[in-house]
DNA sequence: TATCCAAATTGGATCGTTCAAGATGGCGAG
DNA sequence: CTCGCCATCTTGAACGATCCAATTTGGATA
């Protein structure tokens, strides 16, 4: 193995001191131009790479941000995580940062991981993703100053801290005005229970925009735990009422598709939209809202260098438009 | 904020020197049972936590393991690296080692963050996925003497470097031994072009299985890139042979899924067999091939601490063997 | 030509840890 | 009683970068 290229072995070959070399890297424009080349490519030559051990130790930051990645939980919607998760490692590679993973069974033992973290690895940032009322892991951090970004808006006040979000009620919004324009009237909603705030959301897209049309939601409503069997349950009570729905949009793709088994053969055929466009929702041709995660994964590290760098406490929170992704089922 | 415990912060509340403290941490044998129970009562009265940066600058080595995360594939097929994704983090957790994430668009930019991580992070291994014929980025890491481990077998020396693979043969032979058992006779084989070491694996066992009960192969396998609609013109192709399979293993999800699309309604029921035990396959009742996702990672983590504390060069290599996910189509 | 100022460069100290070598004290052997 | 040995603990130096203060350089001015 090549013996190890340092500071100093660079300032010896450009004939500079240590001290140039550091600022030809972190401040360029103290130095000559002239002598700017000529350190640039003895580190070009050389490969010469800055220890990050090293500089972390005077500096105290380390271009390492964490993220936490959750047991693999239910298989259809742990994909949007992941693929949230993609988006987030290359956003943070371009902004000069590398992404650290972490588990954590609840939010008391990942606080006592940032703690770890953030001591012995010097942390930048955390990325935080669904957050809750009243989530205790944002006022940790909040109270140490350390910085962070949630994916998902903090419910309570808005603006608490920088978040990144999907604009839920708009993607529900958008399917229902589909459905209503494709002639539907009758269009049923099944959801969770009342409380989670990403839930609430979706289930208001679809409430206001069904009142805007004139049509009374009430009846056509259902909630329960997420799940594909939840969903053909849900579905079933809302087929065997009075006026039983011609469409149905969904919380979330596993509803949606325990839904499409529970009207499977129908006819006329009911319409059937889920929601975050999951590989499942593309492989039997579900229609879909699809949340543009690689682009929410890019704001977040936006909004996380405008904090590191000092530029502002507090930037502007983010709230992105999902589509619809349109296939067979409406 | 509170002030940085360091070493000595921790040595002055033990009244003892920063070395003994240093020794209570990595070699608590060489320290009086006494002492020992004094300094580390000081560390968990000040939350002590080594900072790893100082101790990297030291020992050259940094409890990081690095992993590639590919951008986003196939939907269908891409969740099984993520899962092992999952996997090993966990692993590496409870291991002490954390677990960094890069991307890279091919092989040699790949070979260029490996560079750059081992120059700047000083990073302990890689993990690599997916390991091809004659791989240049196996060969870099082991001419530099660099740790690592390949979830995928390298195909053209086993004993090359240490790696963790299932038993892909094993895993279409247990599908087809099964169809077999189900009395079907003419079962066919969906799959990938030659020269891939995974497709021709898969393959491998579907037709010695064959062989072995007495049936000739030739004519039931067709071959393609990966996809569904590639599966589903496969299927159609094979089903106006002259002698139709009544049954068909494939060798992913997708290619599953295509088939389950050709045959759609056809009586009597093709019987159908995927690989990957994706979400998918979860969620349309697809039968398919489980690969041990978390206990491969966990042999991953084995084998890397192994080679990392010096016990072996080249540990033995692990075989996992999979499982069949019966559902309702075969 | 001497003086001064700003820009560019230099050397030394420092971050928190571990390594290498040295100091201390107790004990048994000679 | 003294020596050497072992177990235990302490001291000084080093890892590679950045920060700070001091110094040199080049060019403009008197």
């Amino acid at each position: 193995m090549a013996e190890k290229v340092t500071i100093a072995t660079v300032a010896r070959h450009a004939h500079v001191s240590r001290q140039t070399v550091s600022n030809v890297i972190n401040a360029p424009h103290i130095v000559r131009e002239e002598t700017r080349q000529r350190v640039q490519e003895a580190i070009s030559v050389l490969g010469y790479r800055a220890n990050q051990a090293a500089r972390q130790m005077r500096t105290g930051r380390s271009q390492l941000i964490a993220v936490r990645i959750e047991p693999t939980r239910d298989g259809i919607n742990g994909s949007v995580l992941d693929r949230f998760l993609h988006g987030l490692t290359e956003a943070a590679e371009t902004a000069g940062y590398r992404t650290l993973l972490y588990t954590a069974a609840d939010d008391q033992q990942e606080i006592a991981t940032y703690d770890d973290l953030l001591s012995a690895y010097d942390l930048d940032a955390f990325v935080l993703t669904g957050t809750d009322h009243g989530d205790p892991r944002t006022a940790w951090l909040a109270e140490r100053g350390v910085a962070f970004v949630t994916f998902g808006r903090p419910w309570d006040d808005p603006t608490a801290h920088p978040w990144v979000d999907v604009d839920g009620a708009a993607g529900t919004a958008r399917a229902t005005a589909h459905l209503l324009t494709r002639g539907h009237r009758r269009i049923g909603f099944l959801g969770w229970p009342a409380g989670s705030g990403v839930g609430d959301d979706r289930r208001a897209g679809w409430r206001e925009t069904l009142r805007a049309a004139g049509i009374d939601p009430t009846d056509l409503d259902r909630a329960t735990e997420d799940g594909v069997a939840e969903g053909e349950r849900l579905m079933r009570d809302l087929l065997v009422a009075a006026e039983p729905p011609t469409a149905v949009v969904c919380a979330s793709d596993s509803l949606a598709l325990g839904a499409m088994q529970a009207v499977r053969g129908a006819e006329p055929a009911v319409a059937v939209i889920g929601f975050d466009d999951t590989p499942v929702a593309a492989a039997i041709g579900l229609t879909s809202v699809s949340q543009p995660l690689a682009e929410a994964a890019a704001s977040c590290v936006d909004l996380l260098t405008a904090v590191l760098d000092g530029d502002q406490q507090t930037p502007a929170p983010v709230l992105l438009q999902p589509s619809l992704a349109l296939r067979h089922t409406a």
